[in-house]
DNA sequence: ATTCTATGTTAAAAGCAAAAACATGAGGCA
DNA sequence: TGCCTCATGTTTTTGCTTTTAACATAGAAT
C-alpha cells in the first residue's frame, strides 16, 4: 500500500470509520482519540483539524448513526404499507436489526453518554427518527376506538422503551445477562402482548 | 474537622461513597480514580490497597447496588402480598424508584459497561435480583390459563426490558430525550397495557 | 511564480492509571 | 514495657491520554 501523501484526502470519514470500529470493540470508555488517529494513519493532533475533540468525534459518529437509523426506520415503515400493523412491526424489527448491524453507531448513540441536544443537527436527527416511530404508532392506533386510545407519543415511547431495554439487557452481550430467549423472539413476543393489550391484535396466539 | 490520622479507618467505604457521587455527577466516563481518592482525602495510590484498580472500584459500587436493588425489589414484592398483581406492580415501581434514589449505583450497574460475570459475587447478586422479579412474574402468571401462559422468565424479561428502557430513555435526563409524560406514568401505563395483553387485568381503564 | 490557506507534523503541558519503593503506626508478643 | 510485623498510606516513576501551540507542506487562487 502506498504510503499516502502528506494530505490524507478524506481524513474526516476515515476517522469516523476508525472510531466506529474501535467503539464497537473497546466500548465508549476504552475508545481513545489517539488510537483512532493511528488507525487512520495520522498523528493525534491531526484529528483537531476536523473535530473539536474526542467528544465531538463520538458525537459525529452518533449523528451519522441517527441518520442511518432514521433511514432504516423509514424504509421499514414503508415496506409494511399499506398495513398499519405490518408497518409497525417492521419498524420494531428494524430497531433490533440496526443495533446488530451497526454496533459502533448504536453505542455512540445510546451508550456513550453524549446528549442528544449537543448540537441542533443531532437533535433534529433524533427528532426525525422519533417521528417515524411515532407515525407508525399513530397510524396503527387509528384502529383503536378513540375514547380508549392512548396518545401516539406514549404508544411509541412504550415500544421504543421495550426495544431499547431488550437490546441493552439481552442483545448486546455486554453485561452478559443471557436470557434463555433470542432477543428477536423476546422483542417480538413482548410487542405482541403489548399490542394485544391495546386490542390491536386478536387474543389468540 | 481534625486532619485525620495516617490511617483513614474505613477508606474502602469512603472510596465507594466518593465514587458513587462522582459517577452520578460526571458519568462513568468522566469518573476518575484520582478524583475519588482526593475526595476521600487520600492519594491515588492508596486506592490500590483496597481495589485492584479503577474498574474494580466501579464493580464494587455496582455490586453494592445490586444488593440494595435486590433488597428493594424483595421488599416491594413482600409489601404487595398476598395479591400477586399488587406485588408485581410494586416491584415495577421499585425499579424506577431505585434508579431515582441511587443514581450512582444505577449507573455503575447498567451504564458503566462492567460485565455481570466479572466476579461470582456480582453474578450472584444479579441472579438474586433477577429471581425476585421472576418470582413475582411467576406468581402472577398462575392466573393465566396454562396453555396460553408465557414462560415466567420471558414475562419478567419483558417487564425488566420495558422498565430499563423507560429509565434509560426518559428518566435519566442524560440524553435529554424528554418525553411529554413523566417516566412513572409511562412505565405504569406500559405495564398496564402489557398485563392486559396477557389477560391479567380487565380490558377497561 | 508567488502567496494563501487547508491540512498535516512536532513539541509540550496537564491529567490519569498503575506499579515500585519507601514510610508510618497499630496490634501482637517477648 | 519495648520490639516486630504487617496493613495501610505516601512518593516517585512510567507510559498513556487529551489538548494546545508552533511549525511544515502542498494544493489552489491570483
Amino acid at each position: 500500500m502506498p504510503k499516502r501523501a502528506y494530505h490524507h484526502g478524506n481524513l474526516k470519514s476515515a476517522l469516523i470509520e476508525a472510531a466506529l470500529q474501535l467503539i464497537a470493540i473497546k466500548g465508549p470508555t476504552g475508545f481513545t482519540l489517539s488510537e483512532a488517529a493511528k488507525q487512520a494513519g495520522v498523528t493525534p493532533a491531526a484529528v483537531y483539524r476536523h473535530f473539536e475533540g474526542r467528544e465531538d468525534l463520538i458525537a459525529e459518529a452518533a449523528l451519522q448513526g441517527y441518520v442511518i437509523f432514521g433511514d432504516l426506520m423509514e424504509h421499514a415503515y414503508q415496506s409494511g404499507q399499506p398495513s398499519a400493523l405490518a408497518a409497525f412491526e417492521a419498524t420494531g424489527r428494524a430497531y433490533l436489526a440496526f443495533a446488530r448491524k451497526f454496533p459502533g453507531h448504536y453505542i455512540a448513540m445510546f451508550e456513550s453518554g453524549i446528549s442528544v441536544n449537543r448540537t441542533p443537527e443531532l437533535a433534529q436527527a433524533v427528532a426525525r427518527a422519533n417521528a417515524v416511530l411515532e407515525k407508525a404508532a399513530s397510524d396503527l392506533s387509528q384502529h383503536i376506538p378513540e375514547h380508549k386510545r392512548p396518545p401516539a407519543s406514549m404508544f411509541s415511547a412504550h415500544i421504543w422503551a421495550m426495544s431499547h431495554g431488550v437490546v441493552e439487557l439481552f442483545a448486546r452481550n455486554s453485561p452478559g445477562r443471557a436470557s434463555p430467549f433470542p432477543p428477536e423472539d423476546l422483542l417480538e413476543s413482548g410487542i405482541g402482548i403489548y399490542l394485544r393489550g391495546l386490542g390491536l391484535i386478536p387474543p389468540d396466539s
